[in-house]
RNA sequence: GUGCCCAUAGUUCAAUUGGCGGAACGUCUGACUGUGGAUCAGAAGGAUGUGGGUUCGAGACCCACUGGGCACCCCA
C-alpha cells in the first residue's frame, strides 16, 4: 500500500461499525438524561483561552489544552471540558432562564496527553448538570442519574460502583487534625494518590508534606472510616434520597475520593469498574458553588458530572454489553438485471422508498451473483429481482436472504411481502 | 515530559546460529450465462514502519525517528 497520510495522533476514525457504537452510546445517554427531565444543549468547540484560566486547574490549561492563535491574533482553545462554557451560557442569560435548570450535552473535547489505554486526545463526553439549587437532594439526583446510566447499559452494582465523598466534610476533618488551610490542597493530593502508591512510599510523601506522626495516623484512620459520612448532614441526606430513588446499591461512601478540578466545593463522586478491567474513572463530578461568579455572573451553584466515551466503551465492550447494532440502514437491495431494465428498476426502488422502505439499488448492471453477494455482505435482508420474465408479467421476485426462500409476486404486493420478511427477521 | 515493551500481505501470525520472506483467514476470478452464505480450483496481494550503520549477505544485530502498548503524571 502506498503511504497514506496518517490521522492526527490521538484521534480516532469512526468507521460505520464504530460510529454505530458511538450513536448507540449517545442515544442511551439521551434517554437517561431526558428521563430525568434534562434538556439538551451545545456550546462552541472553540473558546477563548481565558475562559479556562480561572478555575480549570493549571495542568489542564497549560499542559493539556490545544491552544492556537487565530488570524486576528486571539488565543483560542479547543475546549478541554464543558463546565466553563456552561457557566458562561448560563451567566449570559441568567435573568431569563428558568431555575433550577437541568441541561445535558454530548460532544467532542480535546486534551493533549500521552496516548494509552482509556485515553485519546479527541474524545466524546457526556455532561449533565443542574444549576440553581444548592441541596444534597440535587447532588443525589445527579448521582442517581449516573447510577441509572450504569443500570441502563447493563452494568450491575457488582461490576460498577459510584464512590462519593464531600469536600466540606474532609475540610472539617483536616481542621480537626490541625492541618492548616494552606496545606490542605497538598493533603487533598496526598489522599488522591493513596490508592496509586505503596503504603511506605505514601507515608514518606506525607512526612515530606509536613504532616506530624499524629496527623498521619489521624488521616489514616479517617480514610479507613467507612462510617465517616454519618457525621455529614449533607451526605446523610444524600444517601437517604439515593435509597428513595432505588439506586443506593450502586453508591458507596469513600473518603479517598477527592477529584482534581479546583472548582468542586461539596459533594464529589466518581464511578469505577470494580471488576478490575480498567482502573480509570468511568465518570466523575460534584458540586461547584462559585463557578458562575468566576465567569462574571451572579453567584449560582450547580452540580454535575462528565463521562468520556473511551473508558466506558472499553468496559462495555470487554463485558459484552454493547448490543448488536445495525450498521446497514437499507433492508432491501433492488438488483439491476441489465442496462435496459435500469430505469424500471429505479422506478421500483423509488416506489418502495415512498412507501417507507429503506432501499438501495445496485449502482450499475452486473452479474446477479455479484449483486446478491453485495446485499449479503452489507447485511440487507431482502433482494429484489426485476428481470425480463418479471417485466413481462408485471411481477417482481423477492428473496428472503436469511431464509433463502423467494417468491414472485405482483408489483403491488412487493411492499407487503418485504414487510413480512422484515418483521419476521 | 520520564521509563519499559512492540512494529513482517487487508487481518492474525510464521521464517532454525544472520543465507532466495511463507501460511491461514479475507479479497478477486472461475466451477454456476436468472440468485448470496457452504464446497472446490486458480490468481492477485510485501520497497519486512521510516532513515542510517555493522556484514560477502540483515525481517533478524546496533543507533535515531515515527507509530502503537504498558507504567508514572494528570484526568472523562
Amino acid at each position: 500500500m502506498k503511504a497514506v497520510i496518517p490521522p492526527v495522533k490521538g484521534t480516532r476514525d469512526f468507521y460505520p461499525p464504530q460510529m454505530a457504537v458511538r450513536t448507540w452510546l449517545y442515544q442511551t445517554v439521551r434517554r437517561v438524561s431526558e428521563s430525568f427531565g434534562y434538556q439538551e444543549y451545545e456550546a462552541p468547540i472553540l473558546e477563548p483561552l481565558a475562559l479556562y484560566a480561572a478555575k480549570s486547574g493549571e495542568e489542564l490549561v497549560k499542559k493539556q489544552s490545544y491552544v492556537f492563535t487565530d488570524r486576528g491574533g486571539d488565543e483560542i482553545t479547543l475546549r478541554p471540558e464543558l463546565t466553563p462554557s456552561l457557566a458562561r451560557m448560563v451567566a449570559q442569560k441568567q435573568g431569563e432562564l428558568v431555575f433550577p435548570l437541568r441541561w445535558w450535552s454530548f460532544g467532542p473535547f480535546w486534551r493533549y496527553e500521552k496516548m494509552q489505554r482509556g485515553r485519546s486526545r479527541e474524545f466524546f463526553q457526556w455532561n449533565i448538570d443542574m444549576l440553581g439549587v444548592n441541596s444534597p437532594e440535587a447532588d443525589a439526583e445527579l448521582v442517581a442519574i449516573a447510577a441509572e446510566f450504569l443500570r441502563t447499559v447493563g452494568l450491575t452494582p457488582a461490576q460498577a460502583r459510584i464512590f462519593v465523598n464531600n469536600r466540606r466534610l474532609m475540610e472539617a476533618e483536616f481542621e480537626r487534625l490541625g492541618i492548616p488551610p494552606e496545606k490542605r490542597g497538598e493533603v487533598a493530593t496526598l489522599v488522591d494518590r493513596r490508592s496509586k502508591m505503596e503504603a511506605a512510599e505514601w507515608e514518606e510523601y506525607a512526612t515530606e508534606i509536613g504532616l506530624s506522626g499524629a496527623q498521619l495516623n489521624g488521616l489514616k484512620s479517617l480514610l479507613a472510616n467507612e462510617a465517616l459520612w454519618q457525621q455529614s448532614e449533607e451526605l446523610t441526606r444524600l444517601f437517604e434520597v439515593l435509597r428513595a430513588l432505588d439506586v443506593a446499591d450502586y453508591v458507596q461512601f469513600d473518603p479517598n475520593i477527592m477529584r482534581g478540578l479546583l472548582y468542586y466545593t461539596g459533594t464529589v463522586f466518581e464511578a469505577f469498574d470494580i471488576t478490575g478491567g480498567v482502573r480509570r474513572a468511568i465518570l466523575g463530578g460534584g458540586r461547584y458553588d462559585n463557578l458562575l461568579a468566576d465567569v462574571g455572573g451572579d453567584p449560582l451553584s450547580g452540580v454535575g458530572f462528565a463521562m468520556g466515551d473511551v473508558v466506558i466503551g472499553i468496559i462495555l465492550s470487554e463485558l459484552g454489553l454493547i448490543p448488536p447494532l445495525r450498521v446497514q440502514p437499507a433492508s432491501v437491495l433492488v438488483t439491476v438485471f441489465s442496462s435496459e431494465l435500469l430505469p424500471e428498476t429505479l422506478r421500483l426502488a423509488a416506489e418502495l422508498r415512498r412507501s417507507g422502505l429503506f432501499v438501495a439499488t445496485y449502482p450499475e448492471s452486473a452479474k446477479l451473483p455479484k449483486q446478491f453477494k453485495y446485499a449479503d455482505r452489507l447485511g440487507m435482508q431482502a433482494v429484489l429481482v426485476l428481470g425480463p420474465d418479471e417485466l413481462a408479467t408485471g411481477q417482481v421476485t423477492v428473496k428472503d436472504l436469511k431464509r433463502g426462500q423467494q417468491v414472485t409476486v405482483s408489483r403491488t404486493e412487493v411492499y407487503a411481502v418485504v414487510m413480512k420478511i422484515l418483521t419476521e427477521a
